[in-house]
RNA sequence: GCCCUGGUAGUGUAGUGGUCUAUCAUGCGAGCCUGUCGAGCUCGCGACUCGGAUUCAAAUUCCGGCCGGGGCGCCA
């Protein structure tokens, strides 16, 4: 056995006896006849004491180990005020699992910052830090939410193609590859099959899905491949509808994260839980808003970078940080979104501090208006036979909406870079690792 | 795709044509030290992204490649 207890794990019905840890090694702090070696495991440290004079052997083998090797030590747990953790451990065994070649590439508690592309270089140990284990603890608590929300809401979790024959919206770019002796794509989204399964019954889905876009933005908010919550929902009335589960979802998200007082903590972060329902700005008054505020934005336009910051802020002096933007222009929306008179559509977007987070839309189910509006955005309805049959035999009304993950993260914790949100960031130029 | 910007020891940096035998910190190695927890002290190790050009002289100026960072467009 390597490990009876974590670090973290260790109470006061553990002193005086002996006990397994296991872990990298983070300091060894070596004072000449008594040395202090800091054990990391995934919970946080603790510390091994062992003394030159009552065991000359060991004392040898563990101070001449280097930094981020990994041991497994057996030894008596002693209650100790001078530790920080309350105790500490005197070794009377080591079993050296690996050694770490010296010097790091990067260290995990050095005093000096590395650039991030040499973290990401060397994201294995970059990843042990406590602020990265950090972060991918709550996004794991938030996933957790995602499934335990929805499902409690019986929607099911499916999973569609990522290998597709055809672009899934057309618009963005979308990386190519071989398929035997076809051509095929990296789903964008899946969008197309989500729809396709409403007129399965499933009635309501959602999935956690891989985007792939072959976009060559080089910025701090975008990645290559990311994931997202993909929903998609029937019978609906109207987009209303499926805005109030993205708000609830984005809810409880929220909640589940702020209960991570530990890792809030490591974050030096506070998150308050924001109030149901969020808040609504049609997108004409939106305009109006930011024209108010000297925006050059005019009707039609999507709103650009500056207009969401000074829209974030607009909202933030009325007292929220979380909006929809609803009733969106027809045009600046994909072909699939249902409209609401000539000039208007039923799809809106979720912004969170002046940043889209999400965005939906009741979606079209007449073949024909669909194949019309196809025509309108330059698609080929040829291209999309498998996708416009499922509106021939069946189709009830529904709507749906997509929702970053890393986005999401970053705006919960206010982290800079999205890349920070994700184990392994595929961006315009990093392929590896 | 467009614009701006950078590349010096393992890591992060100083350096604006000669005084660079290249600064500092951290790291690594050796030594001293019985309560460290950003341990301390002594000694040592270790670098100018690549190719070309200008010049008596280039880390420093110019051109190109490679690799980064930031902003915009677009989006999640």
């Amino acid at each position: 056995m390597y490990r009876s207890h974590y670090s973290k794990d260790v109470t006061k019905k553990d002193y005086n006896k002996s006990i397994t840890v296991a872990g990298w090694i983070e300091d060894i702090r070596n004072i000449g006849s008594i040395a202090f070696v800091i054990l990391r495991d995934r919970k946080g440290t603790l510390q091994l004491t062992v003394l030159k004079k009552k065991n000359p052997g060991l004392f040898e083998k563990l101070t001449s180990l280097s930094r981020e090797s990994v041991i497994s030590v057996k030894g008596v747990c002693k209650e100790n005020e001078k530790v920080r953790n309350g105790y500490e451990i005197l070794p009377e065994g080591v079993k050296v699992l690996s050694i770490a070649k010296t010097p790091l590439p990067l260290g995990v508690v050095d005093k000096v910052e590395a650039d991030f592309d040499t973290r990401l270089d060397n994201r294995f140990i970059d990843l042990r830090k406590q602020k990265n284990q950090a972060i991918f603890t709550i996004r794991n608590a938030v996933i957790a939410a995602v499934h335990e929300y929805l499902r409690s809401q019986s929607f099911i979790e499916v999973h569609t193609p990522k290998i597709i024959a055809s672009s899934s919206e057309g618009g963005t770019d979308v990386f190519k590859l071989k398929y035997f002796e076809k051509e095929a794509f990296l789903a964008q989204s899946p969008q197309l099959y989500k729809q396709s399964l409403m007129a399965s019954g499933l009635d309501r889905v959602y999935e956690i899905a891989w985007y792939f876009r072959a976009e060559e933005h080089n910025t701090r908010r975008h990645l290559n491949e990311s994931t997202a919550v993909d929903l998609e929902m029937a019978f609906i009335n109207d987009e209303e509808e499926v805005m109030n589960v993205l708000e609830n979802l984005v809810y409880n998200m929220w909640k589940r994260a702020s209960e991570r007082k530990n890792e809030l903590k490591i974050l030096d972060k506070e998150i308050s839980v924001p109030e149901l329902p969020f808040a609504r700005i049609v997108y004409d008054e939106a305009v109006n808003k930011l024209q108010d505020r000297n925006s050059s934005i005019e009707w039609g336009q999507d709103l650009g970078t500056d207009d969401e910051r000074l829209l974030g802020d607009i909202m933030k002096e009325k007292g929220t940080e979380f909006y929809f933007i609803t009733k969106y222009p027809l045009e600046s929306k994909p072909f699939y979104t249902m409209s609401e008179g000539e000039k208007y559509s039923r799809g809106f977007d979720l912004a969170c501090k002046g940043v889209e987070i999400a965005s939906g839309s009741q979606r079209i189910h007449d073949v024909k208006l669909l194949e019309e509006r196809m025509k309108a955005c330059n698609l080929n309805p040829k291209d999309f036979e498998f996708y416009l049959k499922a509106f021939k035999y069946g189709m009830p009304p529904h709507g749906g909406f997509g929702f970053g993950i890393e986005r999401f993260l970053m705006k919960l914790l206010d982290i800079k870079n999205i890349r920070e949100c994700i184990l392994f960031p595929r961006d315009r130029t990093r392929l590896t690792p």
